[in-house]
DNA sequence: AGGCTTAATCGCCTATCGGCGATGAACGAT
DNA sequence: ATCGTTCATCGCCGATAGGCGATTAAGCCT
């Protein structure tokens, strides 16, 4: 047995939007990083990153890069005042952050290092 | 200067919920994931995993791999029909998928070992 | 200038991931 | 009973991820 029989013919999704799909989802992969995007949207202002690791309670060399992957994909925004980095949600990026209907559908993903 | 000056008191996201949200998206944070969901929800029946092999060009115990990934988040429901198993996308699995605004807000994650 | 604070970067270590081929279990057909 | 098919699992490998401490750069303030 050996036919193909298969239904639709059906071409995979090009690899370049599965790819950029795949790097949204990876930046909220990991718990530490929903944390903190988790305490961003609920912090009033834009935080320091002195402030965000006394939240986490992890060491300021690993917050800072996850806060790096997180702005790679405009997930947070960061503003220079002084010799700090004020971090603070993208809303924008949130709302356009991919479902998995998005998926489903084969929509085209949105760019991650475009503007929302 | 070593001041308490956060707004809000702000507890933390707690660990597991920010587990079980990273858990959701880790299943689609890669592309021959992301490329398999696709591909099964436009089949119109559930798909052996010969047929999948054949569309996403790995080796079978990739494909394997992947499939065993999805499922146990429930993203896609297994059929063994004799000695093939049948796969299908969950449809109430891709309704309950988190959103970022879901993250944003704090609200309590779908269980993915449970019913969705 | 000199010292303090802030945060990014570097190097290291371990764990996990994604790919593969090989093996083996389960089942249908002969 | 034996063979072929289907698929999960195992072991291996290189690459990536996530944690850390140490270092470096850049501003601020005396």
């Amino acid at each position: 047995m050996n036919d193909e029989g298969v239904v639709g013919v059906a071409e995979l999704l090009d690899r370049t939007t599965a790819q950029t799909y795949a790097s949204w989802f990876r930046a909220l992969a990991d718990p530490t990083r929903v944390q903190i995007v988790e305490y961003l949207a609920r912090q009033a202002q834009a935080m320091s990153v002195r402030e965000i690791v006394a939240a986490i309670g992890l060491a300021q060399s690993t917050v800072s890069q996850h806060l790096k992957i997180l702005t790679e994909v405009r997930f947070v925004l960061v503003e220079p005042i002084g010799t700090a980095r004020h971090y603070r949600i993208n809303d924008a990026c949130v709302d356009c952050f991919p479902s998995a209907a998005d998926v489903v559908m084969g929509r085209p993903a949105p760019n991650p290092n475009g503007a929302c």
